[in-house]
DNA sequence: CATGAATGAGACTTCATTCAT
DNA sequence: CATGAATGAAGTCTCATTCAT
């Protein structure tokens, strides 16, 4: 399963569910209006819940804005660690592409994605959190890359690896900000390119 | 020079001279605090003159973001037309890069540029002049790659300079996502990974 | 008793309790500084309560507006019914005359009365409340002269009925004008004007 | 001539020119907006002339409220004057009724006129200059209605008189409120009301 | 005489947050 | 545990008035 939880069964306890609850709401609000244009009141109506109550689960709204970060941070390794178990890495970037431009909440939203890097700017516990988890996707990145054919992996040697993980990374964050700025452009236009690019990258 | 004049000179009419103090003012405001948590008031107090004074030039808050979003994509385009005019691709990319990193106001901001591809996704205003300005960007890449070498192009067929242009945009793309994300990383590291990418961008 | 409740009980549901508070604070404000001239502040003051809980109540300023003329209205017409149920009109209308002096918030205040009507030159739907008030006023007060005398009816003909209910409305109009105009003058000196006119009126 | 002056001619001293450019822009203003929403840059604008001027021949907004009160009342009383200079007292009332659907600038403004009146509540100076006007009109018409029919009067006993004045005055301004909102009504529906009501007014 | 740039107060409105119920 | 009424600060914007030019 790819991301976080979106629907909290039954055995979860109760704290919890109405965190998620929360959380789900605050993303679809985020999303649709920015972390700072969204108000308590737009989460509150979205969870179906008092305003008030929210404030048992979150000490702040910038306490959501946080949870709602982490959750996108997460939402994301979990895509790119699809790119590794995949025999084809062209398909499943290009997967990863449509993903975004269909907006489904269990995925990582590219629009937040670009928010909260910006927002990282100002906002340090942000900033760590962006590093961190960049970091730790290079690290499996560079892993995959590194790790023998025969384990699945690309069998590159670790000076190579380094920077063509690197690169990944670059146009991967490429394609979030082009989802954003053209939703309409057909992903197979895209095809072409990411499967070039693609075929040098895993070239030795 | 790269980019617009920052502060126009004391021969330009009157309110041309505030118009430029106010966007000024702005750019500095909305990178510090994001296009939405910065207030008017910040705005005038960073400009230097009243509130109320800044709607003598611009009819709303809205007008101010949207002069701030046109100046960027003019900036944004001024380097990327600078790589054209680069013997060295590679080098020129990594100049690009350091010039983020060092918040010169004559240069796009990368903070503002994600902030302004998410606010994209909620205002059609934005979002058409943002594929406005990529299309041009396009355009003009497409047009010095498949320009013959003698005239300072690189020579390669239109169908596939038109997949290099928008790889070379995904990197660029990306490298605005890493600028912001860390700001802190040496741009000497990035050397490598551009140089390789390069290289191979440039080769038929 | 004439007119609207002043001040709801504590048995009304509390959201009703509050939007009569703010009407109340609201006509009195209108009423001390003009539709226009009277704040949000002023009201919230008067209301006992912060500006801000005013708009749970009411989506605008121009909300209250609206719903003030309508009261006034109501307040109007129910001035008018009395003439009807009453033996002696004259006197009745010298009785209405002497309320608009009295400044009593339970009865149509005639200042607000001629503001919103040169407001209904400005704004479509005051104008179109007014009108229809004062059609509901014509047809009850054209009913009431054409009913037959053993039914408290004026028994007259309903041609000329049309006429007389029309006059008695200039009139009526015309006193509030008056007290508006003159608070200062002597009700007493309008009852011969008053008697002399009504005695024409009702005389078939 | 009716009414003030709409333009004045090239003699006038340029002070007295100016003022009227102010207060014809004014007035415009007024009843496109209201005293209190028409704003001076509104009415420099409409006078064609830059806002600080008018602060040159008008110590204040308010002044220039106070001079536009007086033009209405005098408008007013130049109307008035007509009615007993007539031959045909009813033919005469019904074309000032339809001066006033007509939104002739040389004519006073029955929206303004209500306008006034309740400004009058709140500002003791135009209080009392309603006061003296409405006591003048009162003079006038009960000075004509005494006066011999051989002198164009109606030759009324003083005690009758006096209470045909007041309800021809009430009658006026109901017609004022009913013009005000009633501005679509056929002005011809009103001519019964008003010949039947004449023909008992000016009877003895 | 005339302009219009500039200000400061104040208008309407929104919103995160708290707290009595 | 839950509500939603209540507040106060802050935000955007308008406007009468002044004053340097």
């Amino acid at each position: 399963m790819i991301g976080h939880v979106v629907c909290a069964g039954k055995d979860t306890p109760r704290a919890e569910v109405q965190r998620e609850r929360i959380l789900c709401a605050a993303q679809k609000c985020f999303i649709e209006h920015g972390f700072h244009a969204a108000s308590m009141a737009n989460i509150a109506e979205a969870a179906q819940m008092s305003a008030g109550l929210m404030y048992r689960y979150f000490e702040n709204k910038s306490a959501i804005v946080r949870a709602i970060v982490e959750r996108q941070l997460q939402d994301g390794r979990a895509q790119i660690e699809q790119l590794h178990s995949s025999a084809d890495l062209a398909a499943s970037i290009l997967q990863t592409y449509r993903s975004w431009l269909g907006r489904d909440p269990a995925v990582m939203n590219p629009a937040l994605y670009l928010e909260m890097s910006a927002a990282a700017t100002r906002d340090p516990q942000i900033a760590a959190a962006l590093q961190d988890s960049d970091e730790r996707i290079f690290e499996a990145l560079q892993a995959w890359m590194t790790r023998d054919r025969v384990d699945r992996g690309l069998g590159l040697p670790p000076d190579i690896a380094s920077g063509r993980a690197r690169l990944l990374m670059q146009v991967w964050n490429g394609l979030a900000v082009t989802a954003v700025r053209h939703p309409d452009r057909d992903p197979a236009a895209m095809r072409d390119v990411i499967e070039k690019f693609v075929s040098r990258l895993v070239t030795p």
